[in-house]
DNA sequence: GATGAATGAGCTTTCATTCAT
DNA sequence: AATGAATGAAAGCTCATTCAT
């Protein structure tokens, strides 16, 4: 096994150990024993046990950064912007196990970590604001506060993949791009037309509003608490 | 000073300490010493540490759950959701420390708790759902899969309060309001009128699409590190 | 056992274990086998292994300092440096582990720390310079290089007492003190009489040079190697 | 590059690296990486660290006894016993590095080591002790402990020498050898006539003793530490 | 109840040495 | 002979938790 391979073989044993165990409780002893290696020869291929993470997460920056298309507008826009989703998609869909390292385990890290995370998060909305804003030029794009979608999208688009790393079963993809198309293009709530759009209402599938079958108690506290005594407890 | 005042002296040492280093940074030794007492005591009233951590998270939970209200179709929803919407905003920013932690400190931790967190994430999702089929019942919610229209929100609305939390200069949550209810109510994308809805092009504000004035390089690959290069912040 | 009482133990404990194995072969496991304590209370009472270390030879070097009285050049000044010298040698007796690690272990460590020993010597060094100096001007000190007398003088010392403390048979106290001070009051080589002082040739018990006992090999080859063959090999 | 001239290659790389950092921060990779062979290589040469560190001294030790000549009695003692200060001086002053490691990094080896410098130390002090009792019998060394006089005078010579290897301005070695032997023939205090030696007061170039000028505090306590705030050496 | 000294398992990292190539 | 990747024992230090006072 030469230098390379073997430098593969622990980051994939780092990645696996990561996400299985959050960055913390992965220990390295851990990682060197699912590579089948000695303690010492870790520390052959990387400094230390932050530097691996980084790497791998480093890596996955990059291969996001490489799915993102910078969009056309003088092209088919849609099909651009479906086929952004669908790359961020699948760069994170394919490697769930740092995706949700990513997401959720990475604190707790030296400042100098946690510092480049942040950054590269702010590149990222950065560059879904600055298409927005060429978008809203381009008439494309609803007026707005374009940070604020930005980050709205980039949110969305984390939470479902966090869920999915996180599940076992995992969503059809295509879904997850069309739902979240949808979101973007028109919302879900469809209370009453909005400012020139004509009603959606009583447009043939979906009835009346039902006041009577409202819930009585209206301002309910909806209790989270009463919902988790709900559950069996075991597991 | 009486048993419930220590251990709420304790509770607010440890989000105070939580919230400034994170779980794992967080020690016990920190939190007596910020509540000024010894460390035996703390273990009178915690079994350990990772039950402060979830008591801390818990009350979150329940003032969410308390914040709330269950949709009411027969009176003003758009008020209502609004109003949901501001609730739990308003809760997630009063306490941005724990905000933040919950948000992304949260790893590590021993797999019963990750389990705890799981399951309130998947009860809040539960309830949302719920509430979205509720509302295509009524015609209130456009028809799709109210699973992932339940998580899309979810996550925009954690990823705008993430980022305040960790920003110092927190946005006016009135905006955060009314631009996260827009974009449920219409999304941003604006290409071309979807089936029944009139175009909303050349409505007025902005300019015509100038398709021709696409950047030559469709396509081109956007670079996160080029994307770094132009940002001036220094840090 | 009360907190003073375990740092005294502890204290003891490590220079008992350095001393028998030098700075870098005593373990904090030694001490604390040695002290009866678990590993953590070590570090109860002493931020660090070099730290114990620093104590000990700081508490050596005071009471060092402590025992060297100025001397008076009104008063018997022959019975002030014997004392002088007296008090020195006792210090040092007295705490044989100590002084062997003192002078010869202490190296390897870390830079701060070496320099805080030399900042020692060169103190120590300085003050005997000075009473030098002062006791040329006195008439009671050779003229000459005070610098070098001062070098040669501590080295002397610190010589005879790191042979005390590396042999089990110790040299009578008062042997020491005499002879040194009979180095320093009139050397040993009496191959001819100094200017001005008369011959001690002849003087009674020893004979005139014998040139024939000579060694005939002349600037004969000294070899320690050889000698060191001839000593038995084991242990 | 045949093998005796990488095996001195490695030699002269460890003294190098020993020198500069002791024998405990010297790293077998600095070693070989100062001699530009591949880690292994050391291995087919020396047996372990240890070794290179013993032969560097051994070989010190052996151009120390082929420097030094038993001194012939019936010629000018004098001038042989300069000879002989200035053969040991110049040996250990071209090689400051070992030198310095020598006199004070060697702690810490394993006890096999230590035990062998140990018997170093104590062959060139019975070569010593001979010659004087030599001396003795031949009336050029003042009767007296001749073991004593030789432990002080092996003291005084590594001190000096110690010094010189640790500080970056070397001093001249004439003057070394000089002093040396002038404390060895006459000592440097002069408080009052031995017996059977004239009075050296008032021969010239020192004022008369003034013992009413002595200080009023006798007997003051020489404190390092004020004596270190008199330094205006800042460190 | 309150204390805080004591505990010790467990962690990351180092580096002299080995050995297959 | 030469290489340098691999080894793994061992070290210093941390800190959640315990428990005698």
């Amino acid at each position: 096994m030469d230098k390379s391979e073997r430098r593969q073989a622990l980051l994939r044993a780092a990645r696996t150990v990561f996400s299985e165990k959050g960055y913390h409780e992965a220990k390295v002893d851990d990682i060197v024993a699912l590579a089948k290696v000695a303690k010492g020869t870790f520390y052959l291929y990387f400094p230390d046990k932050r530097s691996v993470f980084g790497e791998l997460v480093r890596g996955l920056f990059s291969r996001l950064g490489g799915a993102i298309l910078r969009v056309d507008p003088s092209a088919d826009v849609e099909a651009q912007i479906k086929h952004n989703i669908r790359a961020i998609v699948a760069v994170l869909l394919d490697d769930p196990a740092l995706t949700s390292i990513l997401l959720s385990h990475a604190a707790g890290l030296d400042p100098a970590f946690v510092k480049e995370l942040r950054a590269f998060r702010q590149e990222v909305k950065l560059l879904l604001e600055r298409s927005l804003a060429e978008g809203q030029r381009l008439g494309v794009i609803e007026p707005g506060d374009t940070e604020l979608y930005a980050t709205f999208t980039i949110g969305a688009l984390k939470e479902v993949l966090f869920e999915n790393a996180l599940e076992d079963q995992a969503r059809p993809r295509e879904r997850i791009v069309t739902a979240l198309y949808d979101l973007l293009r028109r919302g879900y709530l469809r209370m009453d037309p909005p400012p020139g759009q004509p009603a959606r209402r009583g447009e043939g599938e979906r009835g009346a509003p039902a006041p009577e079958d409202a819930a009585p108690d209206r301002a309910e506290r909806a209790s989270p608490a009463r919902a988790r005594r709900a559950r069996p407890k075991g597991d």
